[in-house]
DNA sequence: ATGGCCATGTAAGATGTTACATGATTTA
DNA sequence: TAAATCATGTAACATCTTACATGGCCAT
């Protein structure tokens, strides 16, 4: 009973709780516009989820004209605030706390799969690849500091496995002499 | 066209291409067995899957007793191999570079909306369960040098994290006063 | 006034999940 | 030999994605 948020349900009632009522379009945007966004923001997403959170009670829908057309103007009910900081606050689920999946480590438990004499060339592309994301997360002018303690976190997790590719490829090197 | 692999995918040929022919349950075991896995290995996921990695002539079965019942035995193609390859080789997409998702970022991301005075709370009970599954990292007894390899960029980004949360618990003591 | 983009959705498809069914094998 | 577990799937459901439809608005 009771079910838990979702990652883009939290997003999605975070948005409300932050900005006001919105329509889903307004909703879409702020995931469109988000550069750092895991979600595509697909109005086959936020769409239904915005009618789902409504059956659950978690937000409230009324017509109102945007321009001169007819919208749905979704606004967080008081039993969305509270699952809404059941979402925010702990305690945290295992899921919240374990090891993110990093699609370059998923490739590096294959990595007996590569014949050594190209693993370098491997580190040295990921390595390159993960640098050129660093500095465009760091070029990154964020405004509020929401988005800037969140953007700390990211650039710390970036300059970790940053460290882990460089390690790997010193490691390499060494075997292969 | 030639479609690349999902993540799920390239696992699944690269347990083949690794281990040899095996049946689709032998391929759940590994996901079920797997302490980070981010997937559940269910059966709904894998049986289709293996079928959809035939109907592209990633992977040939043949049907084979094991025990008294007959069951599947997929095995991968020279084509599967060459996929393989072009999934686990460079070039990076950006998606395999850029940040992963971290629930606790997303989280950071609307600090905004909880009180001052329930923060620290909030970084604490962080703090603790990060710490508690790097230590679950770090008693992982991995065998070969793959999981080894991939085992220490999961404590570098466990370690990652948790250097963020002691920063933000800081910060958040500097402002309270 | 019209061609292109903005806003508001809907539909179809991909890919995962949990739950179920069922026969073989092991264990108490 | 009965119960539990393993092995082999299938089915129903959830939740994303991309692609489409459509009407208003704006710039030329």
């Amino acid at each position: 009973m009771t079910q838990a948020l979702s990652e883009l349900e939290g997003c999605v009632l975070g948005h409300l709780s932050r900005r006001g009522p919105a329509t889903a379009y307004a909703v879409r945007r702020a995931f469109l516009d988000s550069p750092s966004s895991h979600w595509s923001g697909s109005a086959g997403a936020v769409y239904p989820l915005l009618e789902r959170l409504e059956a659950r009670g978690l937000v409230r829908s009324r017509k109102a004209p945007t321009g001169a057309r007819q919208a749905w103007l979704y606004a967080i009910t008081p039993g969305g605030r509270r699952r809404l900081r059941a979402w925010l606050l702990p305690p945290f689920s295992a899921d919240l706390v374990s090891t993110p999946q990093d699609p370059l480590r998923t490739r590096v438990h294959f990595l007996s799969l590569i014949p050594e004499r190209q693993r370098a060339a491997l580190f040295d592309a990921a390595l390159a690849g993960l640098r050129r994301h660093l500095s465009a997360l760091q070029a990154l002018r964020k405004v509020g500091p929401d988005d800037r303690r969140a953007l700390r976190g990211a650039v710390l997790a970036m300059r970790a496995r940053i460290a882990w590719f460089a390690g790997l490829r010193r490691e390499g090197a060494r075997t292969r002499r």
